[in-house]
DNA sequence: CTGTACATGTAAGTAGTTACATGATTGG
DNA sequence: CCAATCATGTAACTACTTACATGTACAG
């Protein structure tokens, strides 16, 4: 959280938050199913991650005193909180720290923003593949070893890659077919459908 | 490196190690071109590894003295350190902590085992990616949420594995077709073609 | 005369892990 | 009766990162 940036799992949780208020249990199991793909962190990372946020501002938390069940504490966003989400989903990293699991995350939570800066980061997700594609290409290849495996290996990496970069033409010309539509609120004081603390 | 097997990093260091001698510095620059795809740990972590594995008696170290360059370290495989990269290659994890990277690391250095090795990665791959598959498809999908990013996001992972899973058959066909070949020996007296440490 | 390659290492810090502790309720 | 779900948190540890320290030699 160094200066008015993010990082990663800050940026994850601020997004996950942006759902709607909800407890650190329920966090962890959302993120199983959903992101779980591009992030899984373990419970004792959440419960560290979300005081952190408390302490800087940019969540807020709320007890919960239940019967049958433990007490618990909801979060939600605070107005700055909602801010410094924006901001890290409008940052398009060239050389991301993460890997380029920080494209698709970012990418998760981009109803949250504008449709241009979905498009932003799907753009400088292909600039970094390219240059993946570009160095892959560079390698040496099967010329100098009579190790056979390391180009098996090879290949696994740019048919990942060139199907990536496949993806990316469908997900762009899908954002920009899709019927404009404002971004989801972040759930201020939004319609509730379904509830999110009941279940 | 609890017991007789290897962590991720250090299953890593042993196969490059058995391509021969190598100091940290060899080691860390390798790293960069070829598996950076799958593992590129800073140098600082490999000369932490390197010492490790030297008092687990898996590698042994020879001081060198130069004049025009500073003086360096080199490491080489032990006989032990031989048996544990085997061990470590022939291990096929179901689930693995470090996730599926394990797979290909592993496969990068099936010269160093037998064919039979080889495949048995690949098919423990397969198994893990088509468990994959079927928890993507068994998500509630778009029916649920007004977001719809989640959605791409999902798309791009049935797209990867599925690339992933083609690119699988096409390696097994490949090391199935391959003329048999008496595995590499890890360079203990092997006829040396370039030299290792003159550049 | 500046930057890069060679070469090793320490120090301080972040991110993340597993295992432990506690304790009620519900479903099979 | 046993296991899972709900709910939060601490402690101890591993992996890994950046920045710093040190110093030579060669290329542009």
């Amino acid at each position: 959280m160094r200066g008015s940036t993010v990082s990663t799992t800050e940026g994850a949780v601020l997004g996950l938050l942006a759902f709607g208020e909800r407890s650190g249990y329920d966090l962890a199991r959302e993120a199983e199913t959903g992101i779980g793909y591009l992030w899984t962190p373990s419970r004792s990372q959440i419960y560290k991650v979300l005081p952190r946020l408390v302490a800087a501002g940019l969540a807020e938390v709320r007890e919960v005193e239940q019967d049958a069940r433990p007490d618990k504490a909801l979060y939600k966003l605070s107005a700055r909180g909602r801010r410094v989400l924006s901001a890290w989903l409008e940052e398009v990293e060239e050389e991301p720290a993460s890997g380029r699991v920080t494209f698709p995350l970012k990418l998760f939570f981009c109803d949250f923003a504008s449709r241009e800066t979905a498009l932003a980061q799907l753009a400088g997700y292909r600039r970094f593949l390219e240059r993946r594609l570009e160095e892959y290409e560079r390698l040496p290849g099967a010329a100098r070893s009579p190790a056979r495996y390391p180009d098996h290996v090879l290949q696994h990496g740019l048919t990942r890659v060139r199907s990536t970069l496949a993806w990316i033409d469908e997900t762009v010309a899908a954002v920009e077919a899709a019927s404009p539509r404002t971004k989801l609120t972040t759930r201020r004081s939004a319609a509730r459908r379904g509830g999110t603390s009941s279940r």
